[in-house]
RNA sequence: GGCCUCAUCGUCUAACGGUUAGGACAACGGGUUCUCAAUCCGUCAAUCGGGGUUCGAUCCCCCGUGAGGUCACCA
């Protein structure tokens, strides 16, 4: 019985540098990297340049950095625009077998230009192709007309430039958006022109935006790398980006770069569109963060605060209220600690707890001005601070009587980290300097 | 509009033709708390409509409806 020959499962991701990718883009190389590296096979960058006008160096090195941030090595890095005289030699062979022809047009910018142009003749025949995602797939070719394949002998256009590539690079899987399918059946037709086997094909169904439209740019679509401004982790970006639209099927849902590839499965992404959902990628990036060890989180706040803000007793009251390193910034910002810089304005009124009044709360400030005076400068630290405050606190009708004035007299905000910390953070001097003048 | 595709909570989704239709995010409520955050517990919430097939349809078929994609000398 002879051995069954496996075949190498190569995928390629094949963006065109004309713009900054988004994460629908990027999860077409996720999904292709995955399925790649699932089945032991290659995955294949084609920077798709052939677009000479519109093609940008600073774009390309944009999606190399990004595929690299995101942790999807490419076992090859092909540039289309290589591969011209292949191109052009694979043009030659249709026109000498037939199968396209060149046609002397004026310029369709209005140039009277006469151009030699290329264009497939087209036997208008029904396509019939198997999609692991679609399933069986038949349009008519009819309508396509005899659709171009090249500016010129040497300026091919993206339909014949992907045929002849994925059948030179070997790509035994083509797996793409769903705004490609409408491409396939031509494409088909060139394979066969040329002698090309046809790819197994994979169509993934659009990542949506919260507007339910196609992500685009124009509508606010983000590159990968503002991610990355933002602080994400690329590992939560990986598997937020991979959980759009597919999923193991368990209840687990936080995997490592090593679990999706070990569990990715083609077949089990969905047919659907999805929406994406940025707060999502939020949780998974405070998912991640959260099993980060201590010195990276404090390293990571601390790299983000501003000179007079460098107080790691600050790190775990910051932590907790943040999914992503950005977010750090954005609360500087807005304010949220401007009470640690200086002292706070406020309405006296506000310093009264609740149904309590303002004798009550003079009393309860005074309390709290002698207990913590009691305590040393090199002794004013959360610990000590909370068990002098609640000593008395304990004895008021409710704790608040007294934690609420303090608090308020330290921070003059209504939301705010407990009293405790911000003393310590203070510092003695400011906090008792801050309690007298609350009285 | 033509062609292609799809249809489960607000969102992402799970469910050999037999489940009280499950989970997560969000929302809401509660415990803990001086407030916020964090954390724990809980609640709300879905099979687009109509016909079939079947003992039995989320699941299979048909028709509607709705949604998305695509109609370049861009990729």
């Amino acid at each position: 019985m002879s051995e069954e020959k496996q075949v190498k499962i190569v995928t390629r991701f094949a963006p065109s540098p004309t713009g900054f990718l988004h994460l629908g883009a990027y999860r077409t190389a996720i999904f292709s990297y995955l399925h790649a590296k699932k089945n032991g096979g290659r995955f294949i960058l084609r920077i798709e340049d052939t677009d000479k006008e519109r093609s940008k160096k600073e774009f390309e090195e944009n999606i190399i950095e990004s595929l690299k941030w995101l942790g999807l090595g490419y076992d090859e890095l092909y540039r289309q625009s290589k591969n011209v005289a292949r191109h052009k030699f694979f043009l030659e062979k249709m026109i000498k077998e037939g199968s396209a022809y060149i046609s002397n047009e004026e310029a369709k910018d209005g140039t009277e230009v006469i151009k030699e142009i290329v264009r497939f003749k087209n036997p208008n025949i029904d396509v019939t192709f198997t999609d692991v995602i679609k399933g069986e797939v038949t349009m008519n070719t009819k309508d396509l007309g005899d659709f171009v394949l090249a500016k010129n002998l040497s300026e091919p256009l993206f339909h014949l430039a992907v045929v002849v590539d994925d059948f030179e690079e070997g790509v035994t899987h083509v797996i793409r958006g769903e705004d490609h399918v409408s491409n396939t059946p031509r494409q088909i037709l060139i394979q066969r022109a040329i002698g090309a086997p046809t790819p197994i094909y994979a169509h993934l169904p659009l990542v949506l935006g919260s507007d339910k439209l196609k992500l685009s740019k124009r509508r606010g679509a983000l590159p990968i790398s503002a991610y990355q401004t933002q602080g994400y982790l690329p590992e939560a970006i990986l598997n937020g980006i991979a959980f759009v639209g597919w999923n193991p099927g368990g209840e687990q849902e936080i995997f490592s770069h090593d679990e999706l590839v070990q569990s990715f499965d083609l077949s089990r992404v969905q047919k659907s569109p999805a929406i994406f959902n940025e707060e999502k990628l939020e949780w998974f990036n405070k998912e991640y963060i959260k099993k980060l060890s201590s010195e990276e989180i404090e390293k990571n706040i601390l790299a983000r605060l501003p000179e007079k803000l460098q107080n790691k007793k600050l790190v775990s009251l910051i932590f907790e209220r943040i999914n992503k390193w950005g977010d750090v910034e954005s609360m500087v910002g807005a304010g949220e600690f401007d009470f640690f810089l200086h002292a706070p304005k406020y309405d006296k009124a506000k310093l009264i707890f609740k149904n309590s009044n303002v004798e009550k709360t003079k009393k309860s400030l005074e309390l709290a001005i002698k207990v913590l005076s009691d305590l040393t400068e090199e002794n004013f630290d959360i610990e000590n601070i909370k068990s002098a405050l609640m000593l008395v606190a304990e004895q008021l009708e409710t704790r608040g009587e007294l934690l609420h004035p303090v608090r308020f007299a330290l921070t003059g905000r209504d939301k705010s980290p407990d009293p405790f910390i911000v003393a310590s953070v203070l510092g003695k001097n400011e906090t008792m300097s801050r309690l007298q003048k609350a009285i």
